[in-house]
DNA sequence: TCGCGGATAGACT
DNA sequence: GTCTATCCGCGAG
């Protein structure tokens, strides 16, 4: 099966920019947990200081990046996971960081899950979108997008009124050139993004509301 | 509302 | 032993 060009046809900072508006699902079965995705971040190969790639650095732990884009990259650090999605040909060791979304579907096993938490609280940082999504293990690593039950509308977009980009979060300070550089990527005043200030949230949460 | 520190687990030196 | 692509609770203002 021919891979989807999106993950693949140009720059992961232009990749991580177009995948805010979209909606990540995850079917668990008897229901499907979703809600659309309002921060991402960038890490672009072996140059960059902040990626798990760099340097060319290669194990088991990071295999997702080397491979082909819409490859799942999905890993653990402390008592958390992460959902990446790689970019670019296989052996470019690039990819995306989902890092919040807006909740949709599902609200109530997520808020299970999340073992109360409710809110914006839920699902506005990377560790807590895999906690309200019940993920407990590296079962989906490495599996392409399509064959997953996760999937990422790419047919749909919500229209969104700025995107900002930021510093990303938590890298390793070691080379302020790569720690600085903006590859963070917001939906402007959406209140699920990770550490938003209370007077930065906008009432129509970032997104232009279309009539249908 | 903020800044700080502790918890905690896996990969790497 | 050291270092994170984190999260949460606590105390000060």
């Amino acid at each position: 099966m021919k891979a989807n060009p999106f993950f693949t046809n140009r720059s992961t900072a232009a990749i991580a920019q177009d995948l805010l508006g979209r909606r990540l699902s995850f079917d668990i079965g008897k229901e499907i947990l979703s809600g659309t995705i309002v921060e991402t971040e960038a890490y672009v190969g072996v140059k960059d200081r902040a990626a798990h790639s760099f340097n060319g650095r290669r194990s088991q732990a990071n295999e997702g990046l080397y491979r082909a884009g819409g490859t799942l990259y999905i890993y653990s650090q402390r008592q958390y996971f992460f959902f990446d999605v790689a970019t670019q040909q296989e052996n470019e060791p690039e990819g995306v960081l989902i890092r919040a979304i807006e909740p949709e579907t599902g609200i109530e096993t997520m808020i299970k899950n999340r073992h109360g938490k409710n809110g914006t609280l839920l699902t506005n940082g990377p560790g807590k979108m895999m906690q309200a999504f019940g993920i407990t293990s590296r079962k989906w690593d490495l599996h392409p997008l399509q064959d997953s039950p996760f999937d990422i509308d790419l047919n749909h977009k919500k229209k969104i009124e700025k995107i900002i980009a930021l510093p990303r979060v938590g890298v390793s300070q070691a080379d302020p050139k790569w720690a600085k550089k903006e590859l963070r990527f917001i939906v402007s005043g959406n209140p699920y993004v990770s550490d938003i200030k209370k007077k930065d949230i906008k009432e129509n949460h970032g997104f232009v509301l279309t009539k249908n």
